[in-house]
RNA sequence: GGCCCCGUAGCUCAGGGGAUAGAGCGACAGCCUUCUAAGCUGUUGGUCGCAGGUUCGAAUCCUGCCGGGGUCGCCA
């Protein structure tokens, strides 16, 4: 159901049948033959490059090799027209009845053209991660969209995928939550505790916390030492917070299926893991005691030139090698993470993608050296860097300050303008780029705000519809109905327009599951629905386009199955973005 | 200083080997006061940061510069 696809055999076959040879006697290299979509639609529905790429390869002029090749394409009953045009392009039209066939096939499919029908194997994408230290803020959300619309993605494409969250539950910062939160439990006790000491996490979220352990443990964690009451109180408090992140992510629609703990790395019942890990490169021969040079740039104050156990990720491409033990005995972040991701390729996952923070970028090389080295080179780890969100509220910055705790949560904003506006803005960037959000224009119902833009497409399909069914009852509109109608009448060239829009689905859902860029779907459909607005409107001076036309029920059909494959495409790459797809916008 | 990301129209950005580089906003000029529901159409506008290289072909790949941002044992 990809014409382009398909018609990238149908060229193999005709240069098979072409008899073309390479000059030095071997066997042709096809891989860089390509049919894609012309950049200009004036030059047809195809354009076959495969006269340019095997000029050097057969030792003849390009435009001579596309004129064998016109001939025996010009043969196929599916193509109208040709054309050799050019350095050595070879275009091609396509016959209606090619063009007919297809929509057919579109319409029945309904949501699953453009579905990845062979399997791609498993691949394991990570993303959120926040620390269980607080609510979610703004920040967080566009790592959580990015990674949940690539899952879906993926999935869409064909590969079996499973959503993963890091729980950061192992480090001092999950102590200094513990103290915040046994500050509040003594609060909740009656006690005066003033101010919040500096360090110490200020926010009003952990007062229920304070509340809960004075519910169950009464006055026996009161006047201990630290060392009695912190584990407990720690528990607890990561138990809250991560309850309370997940209906965060729950408001954003995020769902992960899987939710893992740095500290059952170390404490689980498979035993010291990271020690695990680290034996594994030891295996391999990838350990080595040795000093590292001081930092470039500010020195730390208290660096200490020491020798130290390094990890040689050097050899896999990293800058420095890394140390895994810090100078206290105990492991760094970064050997967490090693055992982490070597837990998930002994899961079996050898694709790996991380969705990170774009100040995590100078991670991004040691986390793949590391995945190549504890896999024997058979895992291979992909990381998405997210830039940051800047927002707005009708063009004027919104201040924002971590520190004072007055910044603004991922609550605040899904609350404000809705799930639906906020995925969407967060995936029509690059996620490598910077991205402004606006609270004010992603509410606007017009033309200039995209979320708006691309659902009322959908709405405007579910309209005609309507119309159709009042209009002209007799029409058999479901979906087998629509693909047995008259879909040669489609010959208007905004028709036409739209069917090689809708061609490129496939390939467009390829590329960016290929790509793992998610933001290619929004762009897409933000395309799709420009194209169904200005075909519609080019009805309003000429009534004989309408998709619903009383005098012309035979064309009426043939454009209503045509508007029945623009929404299932819709909705289904609004569904991989997790928006909705309405029927009515209100 | 090393590494990573970015540099495309006045602005915000797509395009990541293919033909004359696109969209939205802005600006300018018309149309619409009605019906297919949130206006419509057209015009304007670019040395794709700079310089080399690879290629039949480079905004796209490579190298070096310039400019902006991020980051740089034990934080997470």
């Amino acid at each position: 159901m990809d014409i382009f696809a398909d018609f990238e055999n149908r060229v193999a076959r005709a240069i098979d049948k072409l008899e073309w040879k390479a000059a030095d006697g071997s066997a042709l290299d096809l891989s860089r033959v390509v049919v894609e979509p012309p950049r200009d639609a004036a030059n047809g529905d195809l354009a076959v490059n495969a006269a340019m790429v095997l000029a050097k390869q057969t030792g003849k002029p390009p435009r001579a090799l596309a004129i064998e090749l016109m001939g025996v394409l010009a043969a196929d009953p599916d193509v109208a027209e040709t054309e050799v045009a050019g350095p050595g392009f070879l275009n091609l039209r396509l016959a209606p009845a090619y063009r007919a066939a297809f929509l057919a096939r579109v319409v029945t499919a309904g949501e699953d053209y453009g579905r990845g029908i062979v399997t791609r194997g498993e691949v394991n994408v990570e993303y959120v991660s926040a620390n269980p230290t607080g609510p979610m803020h703004v920040g967080h959300c566009r790592g959580a969209v990015v990674g949940d619309a690539l899952a879906n993605l993926l999935g869409f494409a064909g590969h079996e995928v499973t959503k993963e969250y890091y729980i950061n539950d192992a480090g001092a910062q999950v102590d200094v939550l513990a103290r915040s939160a046994h500050l509040r439990y003594l609060e909740a006790l009656g006690e005066d505790i003033g101010a919040i000491p500096e360090g110490l996490y200020p926010g009003d979220y952990l007062k229920p916390v304070g509340e809960a352990l004075a519910k169950e443990y009464g006055t026996a964690l009161k006047g201990r030492p630290e060392s009695e009451w912190l584990a407990t109180v720690r528990r607890t408090a990561i138990d809250m917070m991560m309850a309370m992140i997940r209906e965060d992510l729950a408001a954003l629609n995020v769902v992960h299926d899987v939710f893992f703990s740095e500290r059952s790395l170390q404490d689980g019942s498979a035993g010291d893991r990271v020690r695990h890990a680290i034996d594994t490169l030891t295996t391999e021969g990838l350990m080595y005691q040795g000093r590292l040079e001081p930092p470039k740039g500010q020195l730390p104050e208290d660096w200490e030139d020491r020798e130290q156990t390094l990890f040689r990720s050097t050899a896999f491409g990293d800058d420095v090698d890394r140390p895994l033990m810090k100078s206290d005995g105990s492991y760094t972040y970064f050997a967490s993470d090693i055992a982490y991701h070597l837990d998930k390729f002994e899961r079996g996952f050898a694709n790996q993608i991380d969705i990170w923070g774009a100040d995590h970028g100078g991670y991004v090389k040691r986390m793949q050296a590391a995945v190549r080295a504890i896999s024997g080179g058979r895992a291979s780890l992909d990381v998405k860097l997210c830039q940051l969100v800047k927002l707005f509220r009708a063009g004027e910055p919104v201040k924002m300050s971590k520190r004072s705790g007055s910044f603004v949560t991922l609550r605040d904003v899904v609350e404000e303008v809705g799930v639906d506006a906020v995925r969407f803005m967060m995936l029509f960037r690059k996620s490598d780029a910077p991205l402004d959000f606006d609270f004010q224009k992603v509410t606007e119902q017009s033309k200039d705000n995209p979320v708006f833009y691309v659902q009322y497409a959908h709405a405007r399909t579910a309209s005609v519809f309507g119309q159709a069914r009042d209009q002209l009852p007799s029409l058999d509109l479901t979906r087998e109905g629509l693909a047995k109608a008259e879909l040669e009448r489609l010959a208007d060239e905004g028709e036409i327009g739209l069917l090689r829009r809708i061609a490129q689905w496939p390939r467009v859902v390829e590329a960016a599951a290929d790509s793992h860029e998610p933001h290619r779907i929004a762009f897409y459909l933000h395309d799709l629905a420009s194209d169904l607005h200005a075909h519609w409107n080019r009805g309003k001076d000429l009534p004989q386009l309408r998709f619903v036309n009383v005098d012309d029920p035979l064309s009426s059909h043939a454009r209503l199955a045509m508007v029945r494959a623009v929404a299932s495409v819709l909705a289904s790459g609004l569904a991989i973005l997790g928006v909705k797809a309405p029927d009515e916008m209100r």
